[in-house]
DNA sequence: AGAGAAACTTGAACACGTTCAAATGGGACG
DNA sequence: CGTCCCATTTGAACGTGTTCAAGTTTCTCT
């Protein structure tokens, strides 16, 4: 059984510190229900009622801790990242090659997230709206996406990786992207154990490898510049 | 206003000729209440009783014709994607450059697309589970997927484009992804006319000529065969 | 301790997507 | 024409996410 990560939503919650935590445990509480229910039966088959009976609160109660049903997933989110960030760090140590340190970390989110493949839909659907706090674009999820963002910055900054210093302080965001990139394969992927998501993260290490590495050529200049450029222009 | 394209689905009736359409108006005047609907509020203000309503049927009418409400938003698929292709052969006439014809149809989508803009994210959502037959990638629309490829296709053929075999084989189908990402990134754009797709478009494209020419390089031979193997293996 | 405020809890009520058993309509065939 | 069959149509009923007015508990301050 998984077990679930608690994450305080220091956000919503100004002063953490001197508020009690009355009723972090209720809140708690129904997040592992809901946690527990949606591994049992899937998202669609889970009722609101059912998480409120297993928390042993009333319906009610689960509103003022979660605004709506989707927001239950977010601790599905949040407990993926942290899991992810302990692993990767890890498996970090092993390698200073950029393609091995860049694999590693690929291949442990596809580890980490397993268990959460076959509702991976669900989630999937509830993060694709743009008006969504859980997309991975929206504001609301700046911290985690500048926490696995700085991942990818571990794995360039720890590597033996030698290029132009505007393609090095853009590749973290790049890879952040690529990472999202496997994320849309890995939800569609229905082969077992996710077989095919890995696949495809042992291929397109090597060529993204190749790719930077090639960015030192001098008739690369161009092109580096341009998508650069690219995505300064395009960032908000 | 928008008028409605009647898109038959043909998959699902078997025998249209033979068959009675005595249900064909039926169908078609639900499908144009909702689009009427959904464009005036918005299609979470839009409910199933007002949808049949303003066609002049009942409830249990609207839902001998479409398995769901979410059914209801597949006539927006098909009427953007025709819209498209018309437009976008009109505009592929005018130049055989590669950049100009990639470009052209890129920001034809754009532009017929806007008038959905509005709730385009609903339409995102709805479209991003991998169990929809309205995702981009299942097996209900891979006709409109194919066609879609087809029009990339004729972007690739019509063009003064020189590059290996290879990629060319490959290229429409890396365009159509491309389109994807465009779409992605408009759905998330909430700049008036989505200036910022436009620009995206208009410095994405360059870049694509830029790299796709230079595919031609002897040093790039390595890169592009990786490229190619990838795509190979990972399609399903 | 007592009063008042703030945090928390409750469950009935509501809205809307969806289902379904039953009614209606019309075409084919004798 | 009668009758059988199948497509179509109906609206009441159901399940579930969500809201809300009212209650209870805990905290704070004097």
């Amino acid at each position: 059984m998984v077990t679930l990560t608690t994450v305080t939503d220091s956000a919503n919650r100004a002063d953490p510190a001197s508020r009690s935590d009355r009723g972090e445990q209720t809140r708690t509480a129904i997040a592992a229900a809901a946690q527990e229910l949606f591994l049992e039966r899937g998202y669609d088959k889970t009722t609101m009622r059912a998480v409120a009976d297993r928390a042993g609160v009333s319906i009610g109660n689960a509103y003022y801790y979660f605004a709506s049903k989707e927001h239950l997933v977010q601790a599905f989110y949040d407990q993926i990242q942290v899991a992810h960030a302990a692993a990767a760090e890890q498996s970090l140590a092993s390698s200073d090659k950029f393609g091995d340190r860049l694999r590693s970390v690929l291949t442990t989110w596809v580890d980490v997230a397993e268990p959460f493949h076959g509702f991976a839909g669900k989630f999937f659907k509830i993060a694709a709206e743009p008006t969504s706090p859980l997309s991975p674009f929206s504001s609301e999820s700046r911290g985690a996406r500048e926490t696995s963002i700085g991942l990818f910055r571990q794995v360039v900054d720890g590597s033996d990786l030698k290029v132009p210093a505007a393609i090095r302080a853009e590749l973290p965001e790049l890879l952040w992207l690529l990472q999202m990139g496997v994320v849309l394969f890995w939800v569609h992927d229905s082969s077992t154990d996710q077989k095919r998501t890995r696949a495809l993260v042992r291929q397109v290490v090597p060529l993204v490898d190749k790719l930077v590495r090639l960015s030192r050529l001098p008739g690369m200049r161009g092109v580096v510049g341009d998508v650069v450029e690219l995505i300064r222009s395009v960032r908000p």
